[in-house]
RNA sequence: GGCGAGGUAGCUCAGUUGGUUAGAGCACAGGAUUCAUAACCCUGAGGUCACGAGUUCAAAUCUCGUUCUCGCUACCA
């Protein structure tokens, strides 16, 4: 196999809207560091690259909901996150983030680029302005009288009462409901990447080139997404927040690169930026075709690192990724990892539990970084318990990894004089050459597995190698043969070489074991370079397999533990945690949005003022559900029955994710009465239930305080 | 609803192109041992391979149907 020149390790960028969890860690990040440290070990050309990504929507939004601005949130995230990476030991080259100059600038050169060849599709249409709110209007923003059944409160994109598919032209005396103005015809461009125009390329490159080589779960994934067939995507938004056209761009003003755009161009802009640090050039890892490009992603990021982004790179000029390894997604403790419910562990609490704890150090990032390896979620979800986590640090880290290491150090000092003891040929047996030939193979394997991307099956034959050692060990039993005592109290000849040979071959299998084990446990891995007087170099890959790692009669540090056990009750503790966190989400929901008003009465991008006629015309109404039924063919749909006291009326309203049917009923609700019907999912909604969104999405009924009959009315 | 991926021992996971009694680690039980963090070592028990049909001499593996989980997507006035 012909070895690539030189590597280019990219993470999904993490969304700096909030800390990242485990399951994050796991997916893209853990992964990627492993295969970079074997890279590393190997002397392989090699840059791993990561950042923030910055933009899109959900950035403001975040802002809006913690009373801030978004530079501040990004701001707050990024920092903490990038720390959040050291401590765990994952070790990219850079962790830029997508708000930084350099960043702007690269995205900007990658429009334009694409721009100029002729490669994005400009869609020049006259919209709806609206010049109070001083913004584009989207075509449900615009109402006005349908030119097919008269209906006078007809959206720009369809009419409710005829069904008839509309464009906001068609619309006859067209208002803005933002501001109520009838708004003013005005020019607007948006920008598209034709997708469609590159599905051959795509089912050449992925469906036969990769159709082997690639996970089964993202090659399927693709194959999807092109048969169904591919749409032009717009890569422009009407946003203040992200990269901004360049100046050159006509008709660019006030408008923004879309997020999706932006964000990969991030790997390009972090590697920029790495390259600047360190006085290199970045672009042979970009361009030239001997760089082996690969993504570690999560599996809901598939078709942007698949599809989209491979796109945009070819047009630019630059290479394909090689592979794109994209994990599952892993569960915790028998339920979804899950930000909003507050289900999940974030790096930053492990960082606080167990790295930065009084008992922890460097050496428990390493024992997570175990178990999420060997649980990670390579070929299908998996599930992370603190049980699970607690046995596979306590039986296998510690009792046989970490075990054998000390048993063998403690030998060494107590049958060896603290020294190296020499290897004497002649007394070699059989079941030392194959304990020597044990440590070539496992070399080999490792090796092999890590360049298939199988990081569990890796890190399990190096697990494996210790279990060959403490098997070595029992059957030598150095500690009986040293009871053979020749006439002058020692030890016999046989005896001590018997002994030597063992010991000696135990450290050298230790010595083995940092190489291997270091792209996975980097800190144990130089705690044992610590403990052995060896220096770091001595984990370069090239020295996997070799039995001469450590000279005879070389004296070694007294032995410590490499791992700690965990404790039942730091187990109970997590637990009680993870409980008490969900309860805690729920029962603060109340108080802390009300206190959020209170410091910050400007909560949210006030809507233009109305006058008192306009809010006249809204007629609200307390109603009673009497039944609800989920909505066929429809997630988020719920079809409710609602007493107003004077009728009764369907009302669709989705809302399935965050209620069950059968809960609702029985509930007060508010209800905009006079709204348009409109049709879903081919049932007409006569009205429209109010909700609230706090601050973690969760919705709440907008009800009186007490029971009060059907049909009051709401002013 | 459409599409994609998955459902294998108590737990976490392997099972390449269909081929003898379906594997590993952990947990569990019994034994052995004491150099070692009550660690190690040996042995053992434990599975209707989600369910139901079909193809085949032969199915965990191929086909169809059912069901459950996750992701993408549509539905959110």
């Amino acid at each position: 196999m012909k070895q690539p020149k030189r590597y280019l390790i990219t993470s999904a960028l993490p969304y700096a809207n909030g800390l990242k969890h485990i399951g994050h860690l796991a997916g893209a990040y853990l992964p990627a560091d492993i295969y970079v440290r074997y890279l590393k070990a190997q002397k392989r050309d090699v840059v791993f690259v990561c950042g923030s990504d910055e933009h899109g929507t959900a950035i403001p939004i975040q802002a809006t909901k913690e009373g801030t601005t978004a530079r501040a949130i990004i701001d707050k995230y990024h920092p903490i996150m990038k720390q959040n990476f050291k401590d765990l030991g994952i070790d990219f080259d850079i962790y830029h983030r997508t708000s930084d100059p350099l960043h702007h600038e690269t995205a900007k050169e990658f429009f334009t680029k694409l721009n100029d060849n002729g490669d994005l599709e400009i869609k020049e249409t006259e919209q709806y302005f609206d010049e109070q709110a001083n913004s584009f209007l989207a075509d449900r923003y615009i109402k006005g009288t349908c030119p097919n059944c008269s209906y006078d409160s007809a959206y720009g994109d369809q009419c409710e009462r005829c069904g008839k598919s509309l464009s906001p032209d068609e619309l006859i005396n067209p208002v803005s409901t933002l501001s109520g103005n009838k708004p003013i015809k005005k020019s607007t461009k948006h920008w598209y990447l034709p997708l469609n125009r590159h599905e051959d390329f795509l089912r050449d490159w992925i469906l036969k080139e990769h159709a082997n080589d690639w996970r089964s779960t993202v090659v399927g994934q693709c194959k999807s997404w092109i048969d169904g067939g591919l749409q032009p995507r717009a890569v422009t938004r009407d946003l203040d927040w992200g990269v901004t056209l360049p100046e050159s761009v006509d008709g660019g003003k006030g408008k923004v690169l879309y997020v999706w755009f932006d964000a990969p161009v991030g790997y390009i802009s972090a590697t920029k930026q790495w390259a600047l640090n360190n006085d290199k050039d970045w672009k042979p890892y970009w361009q030239d075709k001997d760089t082996k490009l690969v993504h570690f992603i999560g599996k809901d990021n598939i078709v942007f690192h698949c599809i989209i982004f491979p796109i945009m790179l070819k047009l630019h000029g630059d290479i394909l990724p090689d592979n794109v390894p994209a994990n599952e997604f892993m569960n915790l403790e028998g339920d979804k990892m899950s930000t909003s419910r507050n289900w999940k562990v974030e790096m930053q609490d492990y960082v606080d539990d167990f790295i930065n704890k009084e008992n922890g150090g460097s050496q428990m990032a390493d024992v997570l970084r175990y178990y999420l390896t060997l649980i990670a979620p390579e070929t299908k979800d998996s599930e992370f318990t603190w049980q699970g986590f607690q046995d596979a640090n306590n039986s296998e880290l510690v009792s046989i990894f970490g075990n054998f290491v000390n048993r063998s150090l403690v030998l060494m000092h107590k049958l060896c004089k603290g020294k190296v003891p020499p290897l004497h040929a002649e007394a070699l047996t059989d079941l030392d050459r194959t304990v020597v030939a044990d440590i070539q193979a496992a070399k080999e394997k490792v090796e092999a597995l890590l360049e298939q991307y199988k990081f569990r099956d890796a890190l399990f034959e190096v697990i494996n190698l210790a279990r060959t050692g403490n098997q070595y060990m029992q059957k030598k039993e150095p500690w009986i043969v040293v009871k053979q005592l020749s006439e002058d109290g020692q030890p016999t000849a046989e005896a001590q070489a018997s002994i030597d040979n063992t010991l000696h071959i135990c450290l050298q299998l230790c010595a083995n074991l940092a190489v291997l084990i270091n792209p996975f446990l980097p800190f144990t891995a130089r705690k044992m370079c610590y403990l052995m007087k060896v220096v770091d170099k001595m984990l370069d890959w090239e020295n996997a397999g070799k039995m001469k790692l450590l000279s005879t009669g070389y004296s070694l540090r007294p032995p410590e533990l490499l791992f700690r056990k965990i404790e039942d009750s730091e187990i109970a503790e997590q637990l009680e945690k993870l409980k008490a966190a969900v309860v805690n989400r729920e029962a603060s929901v109340v108080s802390k949005d009300s206190t959020m008003e209170e410091i910050n009465p400007k909560f949210a991008d006030v809507k233009s003022e109305i006058v008192f006629d306009d809010f006249a015309k809204i007629d609200l109404r307390v109603g009673k559900i009497i039944s609800a039924e989920k909505v066929e063919k429809a997630d988020k749909l719920l079809k409710l029955s609602v007493d107003l006291g004077f009728e009764t009326r369907t009302i669709v309203s989705g809302i399935a994710l965050h209620f069950k049917p059968e809960d609702i009923v029985g509930k007060q609700v508010t209800v905009v009465v006079n709204l348009a019907p409109r049709k879903m999912r081919g049932i007409e909604s006569n009205g429209m239930i109010l909700m609230a969104e706090d601050a973690n999405g969760k919705l709440h009924f907008m009800n009186p305080e007490a029971e009060i009959n059907p049909g009051a009315g709401v002013s």
